[in-house]
DNA sequence: AAAATAATGTTATATTATAACATAACAAAC
DNA sequence: GTTTGTTATGTTATAATATAACATTATTTT
């Protein structure tokens, strides 16, 4: 991802060229090393295949490409290779289509939004510091305290418009 | 829905009385005789199911109330009715659990934000036109174009934090 | 090396949703 | 009021997404 990404006030961020892969998978292992926990051949090949997906990919999508990738794999190879990612940072879900796409930010956690294309499926992480805050404010006011937000605008991106 | 719904700035909506089930079901009845379409058996009795319920529901669950109400149903009797009352923007779907509910206003069109408890699955839809404003304006500097915002924010409900 | 823990393999199955085609209900036109 | 077209529903099958449960392997700790 992070392709012109400032990461100040708005940050979009745009897909992975091959090099920015690799260092996702730096990242990726730096991290893990510092929680003390196993990145293991499995977990990696899983990041590297949603990295270099071009668009958020469905879970049966990544176990199609493990198996052609010679490695025998079920349902649950890929769905408890994904939960670790996930609970690690290292990749997001969205609800709305039921696909993974490598996070851009993996260091600092951060709420992100997800403008989704309906037509294209092309989707873009956004930083929004604001939007989030303001969300949990007006959640507090409701006594609610948010665990996980989950941000999905589907509509039109700017190449499908034209 | 709508109990103590003021439709201000702020609005929250909780769960409907058996009297407020009947007056959701007229306006959706209204509502449907204003637009031209058919307000059929089958889609009311959906619709009341959805509003009867006092959280969000399964589309499987309906289907198994349809059945014991008598009716023969089969799993494209449910969606199909689901999609209809979706189109109309007499119900919600939240995609984080898959699960439908009633929504509180179905006059005016607008967007809402959904607070879904972790723990006792008791969810609030809110209305803060600020939030989903900003959203909007977010999505344009990126040249997007909304068509459906899915806000769900997970977390624990003021019952369920004490 | 043995024991404990964590990860993966494997089989089966649950859950959510749609495709495809047949029939029935309804509305419009004649 | 019957024919015709359209919309809705019935019905069967199956696709797509996800998890349960238990066996095996790999890794870490003792």
């Amino acid at each position: 991802m992070t392709e012109q990404c400032s990461h100040s006030n708005i940050a979009s961020c745009t897909l992975p060229s091959s090099e920015q892969v690799a260092r996702l998978i730096d990242q990726a292992t730096e991290l893990c090393d510092k929680r003390n926990l196993r990145f293991t051949r499995l977990r990696r090949q899983v990041l590297e295949l949603v990295c270099k997906a071009d668009q958020p990919v469905g879970a049966y999508h990544l176990l199609d490409e493990l198996r052609e990738s010679g490695r025998s794999a079920a349902p649950p190879t890929v769905y408890r290779a994904l939960d670790f990612l996930l609970e690690q940072g290292l990749v997001h879900r969205l609800a709305t289509n039921n696909t993974y796409l490598a996070c851009a930010h993996p260091q600092q956690p951060h709420a992100a939004i997800f403008l989704v294309c309906s037509q294209c499926g092309h989707t873009q992480e956004v930083h929004t510091g604001g939007v989030i805050d303001q969300l949990r404010r007006q959640a507090e006011q409701f006594d609610f305290a948010i665990e996980h937000a989950s941000v999905e605008l589907t509509g039109l991106c700017s190449r499908c418009r034209q």
